[in-house]
DNA sequence: TTAAGAGTTGTCAACGTTGTCAGAGTTAAC
DNA sequence: GTTAACTCTGACAACGTTGACAACTCTTAA
């Protein structure tokens, strides 16, 4: 009586197995046979349960059965991107999803931008959780605070960024060879003064792209001209500043890579704002909805996130069903999509 | 001895609050006391019991305590959109796990398509896991199946769309008045042939954003032709064939109007095809983000998709708090952003 | 010297479920 | 008619944690 609130409705808390056993008269271990499917219950008996199942809307509380059944598994996954809004991130977790919810399997999801500080925070909750493996865009580059997790037999798969100081199954996309071949795309056609601009160097992939960069220039034996490097750009108002102070310069590029999506945003909000974009060319990594219909259509580097995505998953479910295969690292190809602003002839076309 | 495989290396399990009550050398309850900051331990043994938690790296399992906690609660919330890959559903999820996040809740997300018995499905799912809170885009136009989970104290708000046979906390845009102040723009910039491309029927949002088109065509005394109006559309490939066809009639309309973004995008691709682009005006529900690089730029009706997270956010943590208020309907505001493509002039123009 | 109070610490049951095992009843076999 | 085997059912403990409450050790005041 005393927690009888007289303003609060009948707010009736979810009904237990206890509940069941007391409407079908039975005891709580045959309800809870029924509920998992197991035999040796009478069909009558099965009948009188299934119907007071039913009468009372029961079903059972995951956490509790979790608690006490073998293993201490929680059928669910702790899933950490850089930011959901972004569509690649948004195909990852959507691949994921597919994966687990046929496996009954649920995922919890957090944005983690770009902060290490908050990477390791998520981890922390998620393994209060109890969640059975994680799937990881890191934001850090040290992941060895991970090895207690890992002692703990969490399963993890990192995604598009190989951890540091940690052993695990990674799902990556061929940054360097992809960059490289963006980059002989434009000395093709005729450019020499490539303007590179990246996301922040602590990102591996940022590096990788990088060094892609560089090692096409090398192979075509142009020098790199390091005032044409900018890395560190944070987003796309930044790296449109960032173009413009190139190309305002007594030797502009006549090219550009922009090593990521938001990045090559701002670098065409740049080309149309001094009216240049039909006459320098840009490849960008990674793909966006509509650089089909920009006029010119940008030329990228398209990775696909679904099949990132749907990889990491699988890589996962396998340790989760106990394979102990040694680490593998997947590398998913990246494509290059000729559109037309990679395609804008630079001074050394013949 | 049973348990020891030789091939699985020292695979720990999670340590309880026992170990580290044995390690200490001091009772659970006091371990429990300071992990959960309780007053009445002496300083020297909660430095030890800090200590022993630190050594094995103990954190407490938060099924195993809301299971006993009062009320049960599990803080986690349900989270129910369309899906995630569209921007928009990513600006929501991301501000709900924003607020979330600083209430330590966790946010367990599905994308269910325009499916309504995966909605069904999902939150059956959800149910089980004894989420506090669910936040819903709802797929069917029958949401009285909730009315056993809302007995069962379960919060719950609905976005974007407004649930059907069931009471419930919503978070909408003004899809009538928006999609009138669109329509009006065009009537206004001389469109009388404006045609209507909307998406499933059956979706609440559809249905106003028709009533506001033909609300606003009958407020300037245009009858509307019944031959301009494409409902069910399901992708922007199919919007793309659906405006090619109307284009190529005998009596083509000289404006679009797109009911969402997807649908946008595909008329865009058709203009294009036809390079009517120029001629044609165009305006679009939901902004996307190269939106305003196109040629022309296209105007649209752009909804805040975070201030919707965020209200809805709000909403729901008031009832899990104990608000007994009625249920509201927020609204949040549309805004209309002319940049090209809504002002090209039609034939009635002066 | 003792009673009352404050401050610590621990024991036990309970949350909702399932694994273990034992008991009751039935049938089959000798 | 006894035993064995099998089927069905339920009692009980346990999963990891916390709430209720009891017990113990000191102070402090009468």
């Amino acid at each position: 009586m005393a927690e009888g609130t007289s303003s609060n409705s009948q707010r009736l808390p979810h009904p237990t197995i206890r509940d069941v056993a007391a409407l079908a008269g039975t005891s709580l271990k045959t309800v809870s046979r029924v509920v998992n499917g197991e035999p040796g219950v009478s069909p009558e008996l099965g009948q009188r349960v299934r119907l007071a199942i039913e009468r009372l809307d029961y079903r059972r509380n995951l956490a509790a059965s979790n608690l006490r059944r073998s293993g201490g598994r929680t059928r669910s996954i702790g899933l950490l991107l850089s930011n959901i809004v972004n569509p690649l991130d948004g195909a990852i977790q959507r691949a994921i999803e597919e994966a687990a919810l046929i496996r009954d399997v649920i995922v919890i999801a957090s944005s983690i931008d770009e902060d290490a500080g908050r990477e390791r925070e998520i981890v922390g909750i998620f393994t209060s959780r109890r969640v059975d493996g994680l799937i990881i865009k890191a934001a850090g580059h040290d992941q060895s605070y991970l090895t207690d997790q890992r002692r703990m037999n969490m399963a993890m798969v990192f995604v598009d960024r190989p951890p540091a100081f940690l052993d695990a199954d990674t799902v990556v996309v061929d940054n360097e060879a992809g960059t490289r071949r963006g980059i002989a795309h434009l000395i093709c056609h005729g450019h020499r003064r490539i303007s590179y601009l990246g996301a922040l160097h602590t990102i591996v992939t940022a590096e990788q792209r990088v060094a892609g960069y560089r090692a096409a220039l090398a192979a075509a034996r142009i020098e790199a001209d390091e005032s044409l490097i900018r890395l560190d750009i944070q987003d796309s108002e930044h790296a449109q500043a960032v173009a413009l102070e190139l190309l305002q310069t007594t030797d502009p590029p006549t090219a550009f890579f922009a090593a990521q999506n938001m990045i090559t945003i701002g670098v065409v909000h740049a080309l149309r704002e001094l009216d240049l974009h039909r006459r320098i060319a840009v490849v960008g990594f990674d793909d966006v909805p509509l650089f089909d219909l920009l006029e010119p259509a940008v030329t990228v580097l398209a990775q696909d996130a679904w099949a990132i995505g749907r990889q990491a998953a699988t890589a996962l479910f396998d340790r989760l069903d106990g394979s102990t295969a040694p680490t593998r690292t997947h590398v998913i190809p990246v494509s290059l999509i000729e559109r037309g602003s990679g395609e804008i002839l630079g001074p050394y076309s013949n």
